[in-house]
DNA sequence: AATAGAAATGTAATAAGGTAACACGCGTTG
DNA sequence: CAACGCGTGTTACCTTATTACATTTCTATT
């Protein structure tokens, strides 16, 4: 065995970036994802658990009409406010993440409390990595606190390439 | 003189966020942004150099068709390309920045090389402050770094109170 | 000055992203 | 059984952005 010592402490090489037991990934979620919602007292109805697993099937962002459409031919409702209303649910307990700069949401991999991470995006292969941000924010609060300006919520997004693109680049 | 020692050197707080001449604000960043076009060889046609003017007017984030709107009335073309193709020269060109979080566009205030700054965005009053972001880069490069992640651009956008917001609010 | 090519501007048409407003069904709860 | 909240669905509409193409304006070269 490689190094089973570390089950996932610092993630050196998210998992987005590399070949993995993905439906462990999935599994995982969805069942840390119904754990926050008992606490939290959401429902995760048929829709909503649908779009969660459709957004989990890939690590990568869709926009809201590519989750619409895979709703719609599962039977779900064809009209975008179906997908819109399950994803803002989702992203409002901290099960899913918007995406600013592709104007798209991607399954939250880590669903614990308060979390605040920054995204990598490969503009190569589209693939979506999480990383927990709480130095780049400490560093944005900082900057904002000499200001006197009070940061409520922050996007912190970095487009580039992964590992997986840089290698296949050269 | 309470303070006339320092021109601008940290600008601690941001001109967006205090009373200030603001003629002056509009004027220098004019006068810079034809310096940088002389050397890099872009040309500020009318559209152009009225679409910078526009965003000038006030330190928020424009929509384009905002600015369209504002072309249009002035003669200029009344359809979005026209628009899009001013607000697509200035930032290419560093002198505007695209707002990720708000689909809105804003006139860069420090139209140096490759500056690549934070943004505060005041919910309240929509004021908008750019502030370099040097430290918040490097957390971010040291994370991704970690992940053989190449970044190529980074969006770093807080939402949130402006210190007049703060005050008006307590 | 003539003119060919590049750059800039304009239009129309359409795609993509997002929200408001309303009707229905269903499971509480008094 | 109301009365209610909530979730889901629909229609209609609004905002944001791009593609394709015609026309004009600059620029460079002869
Ligand atoms: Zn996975
Ligand atoms: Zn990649
Ligand atoms: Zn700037
Ligand atoms: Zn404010």
């Amino acid at each position: 065995m490689p190094e089973p010592l570390e089950p996932e402490p610092l993630e050196s090489v998210p998992a987005a970036f590399a070949p993995h037991d993905h439906r462990a990934c999935e599994t995982r979620v969805l069942d840390e994802a119904a754990d926050r919602l008992a606490e939290l007292g959401g429902r995760l109805t048929p829709v909503r658990r649908r779009t969660l697993e459709i957004l989990l099937e890939s690590h990568r962002a869709m926009g809201a009409y590519e989750v619409l459409d895979r709703l719609a031919t599962e039977g779900f409702g064809r009209q975008p406010p179906v997908a819109y209303r399950a994803l803002e649910f989702l992203v409002e307990h901290g099960l899913a993440h918007r995406l600013q700069r592709l104007n798209a949401f991607a399954a939250c991999l880590h669903p614990g409390r308060d979390h605040a991470p920054a995204f990598l995006i490969c503009r190569a292969c589209d693939a979506l990595a999480e990383l927990p941000a709480a130095p780049v924010r400490a560093a944005l609060a900082d900057l904002a606190a000499d200001t006197g300006f009070i940061i409520e919520r922050a996007t912190i997004e970095a487009v580039g390439l992964c590992p997986v693109c840089v290698k296949a680049a050269a």
